[in-house]
Formats: structure tokens, sequence, C-alpha cells
RNA sequence: GGUACCUUGGCCGAGUGGCUAGGCACCGGUCUGCAAAACCGGUUACGGCGGUUCGAGUCCGCCAGGUACCUCCA
């Protein structure tokens, strides 16, 4: 079963088979938020996507250190009259200190994480707790002549870098269309080249957050912490970096200049990046204003959500879409995750009743081997969940004792699904509804009962109106042979 | 304008040269007093035109439509 792991690497636009820098051990980064509102359905995707990979890489055996930062320092906001530093912004705002908004918004972006199951990663560092890694990676750019300073801001110089490196290698990029085609933007007039970008910011007088540095007191330029955050924590060289694709050009490409200008050499191997979510066919993000935050979709607390969805269904629905696919938004396909879901989740719990025989008519082996080679071809989560529908219906069937299955097939069932739904893709199953307390459980339990005796008296008059009231008012019925089921839908 | 990517059945979404993806919906069946739920089974497809090939959704070209990045963004 020994197979190779391939990972699609966006520096070679293709998939390469993954070998790892120390055998046994894995690192990577990932591009977290910057703290500054609340996590919305785009947030989660790049979560979620390297969540898997980080529990697939440790199920197969490898030590990970998985580092996702939080940026909290801020980045210029684009449409500010002086580039005003987007926490700040918000902070004036909301007449709050910088540092708790960010502590705000750290908590909501956690809470809402955990909801989604995803594992914290091992380190979270962040960004203004790493000022003096950053201002000793500036230095070290200077010194090697790839940075000048202008009035106290540092930045970065893009074509003299270019004479030497491959500046637009990740990007498919070429410096000579960058320098004809960058748009002029105001107040640059500190940049010796528009490609350029800041490494360290002077702070204007408004601007709140700031750190002393050898040049003014200020703060970070944007690029910088990730690589000076992720040398730190996984050394010069490391294996994975993940991020989302709208962060390849210019964020990516930056990291990459910084690593090769600093230390002579390039610091990841596999660059990783997951697509967009769009909401009607276009990328959905903050700065579209067609987002929609995790909270409302949990909560139905917005005008495009038609229901609640539960965190599951959420993570459900992206993974049912492959990492590098853009993927839609709409209540319908949610509805049809959260249907999906119940019906897999479902048949997990199945499997429990199975009783083995002496032999068996289905092939265990086969659908574990499909998943695992599903998973080795990039990460194809929707491959994975496909084989364990076709699962699904397997065990359903012995259930059914239309088909056998022998004692040591059953536990490598019972495996499979313990691996693959709940290790590996992260599904847990939800919590009991809501409102569900012991009052209500006594009263509907009562009324079924009466329903019961009054079908043992064939009184179907009876037995369809307790039926049909509780329906109404909310209630799902299922009959089975030897009772009732019900549960409140909401 | 530059660069890259995408277009699969009612909806979502895999698949990159020959073999049923899968889910939801729909239809039929089993079960049921009737339902619901559950389960089983089934139908509908590869944007258009041309080319390569014994064979293309899959490779190549052109056309149409769409998206992303080029500016903070997951």
């Amino acid at each position: 079963m020994e197979q190779d792991l391939l990972i699609y690497n966006t520096l070679s636009k293709k998939k390469e088979v993954f070998k790892p820098i120390t055998p046994g051990y894995a690192g990577m980064y990932v591009c977290g938020p910057t703290v500054y509102g609340h996590a919305h359905l785009g947030h989660s995707r790049p979560a979620i996507t390297f969540d898997v990979v980080f529990r697939y890489l440790q199920h197969i055996g490898y030590k990970v250190r998985y580092v996702r930062n939080i940026t909290d320092v801020g980045h210029l906001v684009a449409d500010a009259d002086e580039g005003e530093d987007k926490i700040a912004k918000k902070a004036k705002t909301d007449m709050l200190e910088p540092m708790e908004v960010v502590q705000t918004y750290t908590n909501s972006y956690h809470r809402n994480m955990d909801q989604l199951n995803v594992l914290h990663p091992s380190i979270e560092p962040t960004a203004s707790g790493h000022i003096i890694e950053q201002i000793e990676l500036v230095r070290k750019l200077l010194e090697k002549g790839y940075a000048y300073e202008n009035n106290g801001s540092v930045y970065f110089d893009v074509e003299k870098y270019a004479q030497n490196y491959d500046y637009g290698k990740l990007s498919g990029r070429k410096i000579e269309d960058l320098i004809v085609n960058t748009r002029e933007l105001e107040g640059q007039d500190e940049k010796r080249s528009s490609l350029d970008f800041a490494l360290w910011k002077k702070a204007q007088p408004e601007h709140i957050m700031r750190w002393p540095s050898p040049w003014s007191n200020g703060f970070p330029g944007w690029h910088t912490e990730c690589i000076a955050m992720g040398t730190k924590y996984l050394g010069e060289r490391f294996d994975i970096h993940g991020g989302g694709m709208d962060l390849l050009f210019p964020h990516h490409e930056a990291e990459i200049a910084q690593s090769c200008a600093s230390l002579g050499h390039e610091s990841v191997n596999y660059w990783m990046h997951n697509n967009m979510i769009t909401i009607n066919g276009q990328k959905m993000g903050k700065s579209l204003g067609n987002f929609i935050t995790l909270d409302e979709f949990f909560s139905g607390a917005h005008p495009l959500v038609e229901k609640a969805y539960s965190p599951m269904t959420i993570r459900f629905f992206i993974l049912q879409a492959h990492y590098r696919s853009t993927l839609d938004f709409s209540n319908e396909a949610l509805q049809a995750a959260e249907k999906g879901l119940d019906r897999l989740l479902k048949a997990v719990e199945a499997i429990e009743k199975i009783k083995p025989t002496g032999e068996s008519t289905v092939d265990v082996a086969l659908l574990e081997e499909k998943c695992y080679a599903a998973m080795n071809d990039d990460f194809n989560t929707p491959i994975v969940i496909a084989n364990l529908f076709d699962g699904v219906r397997m065990i359903n069937s012995l259930n059914d004792g239309k088909e056998k299955i022998d004692a040591e097939g059953l536990g490598k069932l019972m495996n499979i699904y313990q691996v693959f739904v709940f290790d590996i893709l992260g599904l847990k199953a939800e919590e009991a509804e809501t409102g569900k307390n012991d009052v209500l459980k006594n009263i509907v339990d009562l009324l079924l009962n009466l329903r019961i005796e009054a079908k043992v008296k064939k009184d179907w008059a009876t037995a369809d109106k307790i039926r049909n009231e509780l329906i109404a008012l909310g209630f799902e019925i299922k009959d089975k042979k030897d009772g009732f089921e019900w549960e409140l839908k909401s």
C-alpha cells in the first residue's frame, strides 16, 4: 500500500512526488487571516484545505510542524488617501485599541475554526510578536543591497533583484510586462520603481500601530512577516507553503524574492494554493462586499442564506470540491451537501449494526485502496467522498443481508470510516439538536405512545391526527418496526 | 491592456485518450394501515466549429462566454 503522495506545486505547475527535506518530518506554513473582521466563507477554504493536508500527513506517519500566522499589524488600505493601516482604521471607527480589535477578531476566528473542526496549528505566530525578526530581515536585505531606505521607509528593489533572480517565476509574470502594466498609484514617490514593495513603512502621525526601528517609528511591510516567521519556525528551507490563490501575486512572489535575496536560495519546496469560493460566479471577498460570514451561515442570519447551515455542512460542502477548483456557493448546493453528509454519517453509525458472517461478498480492501489513492493524488477529497458513498451502498446492503462480510472485513470497514471520515476529512457527528430538553422529549414521546396505542386499535384517524399535527409543529416523525423516532426540524 | 485559468446532465461537482465518478433533485420499486423516513434501482452530459487519432469530455487550433491576478484580499 506504499504509494507516493503527489502534490500539485504551483511553482512547477505540475503534480510532484512529495519528498520531505528530512525523512519522516514535514514543515508547513500557511497564510492565516488578517484579523480585522469576522471570518467569512472564503476564510474557511484554506483553513479546511490545509487542515486536511495536516491531518493526512500525520496519518501517513509524518511528524508535522504546521505554522499558520495571524496578521495583526495591518496592511495598507487601497482606497485610503495616504495608505492607512487597516487595523488602525477599524480601531478608530470603533473607538477601540488596535490590539483590542485584533483580540476580538482572533477570538472570533478561533471559535469559527473550532466549530469547523479545524485542528489548531502547531504554532500560530502573530506578526506583531515578530517585529524584531522582521526588522532583522529588512536589515539583511539592506546589507545585501536588495533594499533601499527613503525617508524612514525601506523598499525592496525589485529591478535589482530581477537582474540576478527570476522575479515572477511563481505567478508566471514577466518583469518587462509588469513594468509596462503596473498601475500608477498615488503617494509612491518614495519608491524607485512602482514594482518595489515596502519592507518597512514609516508611520504617519495618525497611525497608531507603530514600533521603533533603525529607520523610523513605523510598521513592517505586508510581505515580510511570513518569510520572517516561516524561517524562524521551519528553517531556511521547508517543505510546504500554502495559501489562497489570490496571494500568489504579489504576496508569495515577494516572499520568494525576500528568501532568495536574504538567504541566497528559496525557502519553499512545494507551493500549494487553494482556489476561491464564488458567489454568483464572482469571488467572495471583503473588498467586493459580497461575503457571508461563517457566523451568518451557522445562524442563517443573512439575506442570501435560506436557512442555518451547520459547520459540518460547510466543511463537507468544501471537501466535495477539489481545493484547486473554484466552488460556487448556493443554497441548493449547500442543502445537497447537508443531505449527503447526513446519509454518510447515518451509514457510519449503521456499521455498528452489521453482523459478521463466515464469508465475505464485498471487497473492503479495494475500497480502502481507492480512498488512499485519491488522497495521494493531490488530496482529491471529492473522490475520497465518492468512494465513501460507494461504501455507503455496501454498508446498507450488508445491513439488509444482501451482502455478507466476515469479522476481519468488518473490522477493516469500521477502520476505513473512522480513518477517512473522522481522522482525515475531519468530519464529526453534529451535536444533538438544541431545544430537545427532557420535558419536551417526554411530551412528544407521550403523544407518540398514544399514537401507537391508536394504531394497535386500528384507530387510523387518531393516529394520523397526532402525526399530522406534530409535523405541522415542525417535527419529523419516523415509524419504526418496534416504535418510533422523531426529531425537531429547525 | 497584460498574464493565467475555466465552460460537464435540472443543480453542485470529479474525471485528462477507450471502462458507471459521487451527492442533491427527479422517476420507478421495496417497506408501511396510509404516509414520512430509510433502502434498492433507473434516466438526462461533456460551450461551438474544425483538426490529430483506430478511438476525444479528455490532445491541438480557432470562436463564443465567464473568472482570477496585475491594488489589501483566503
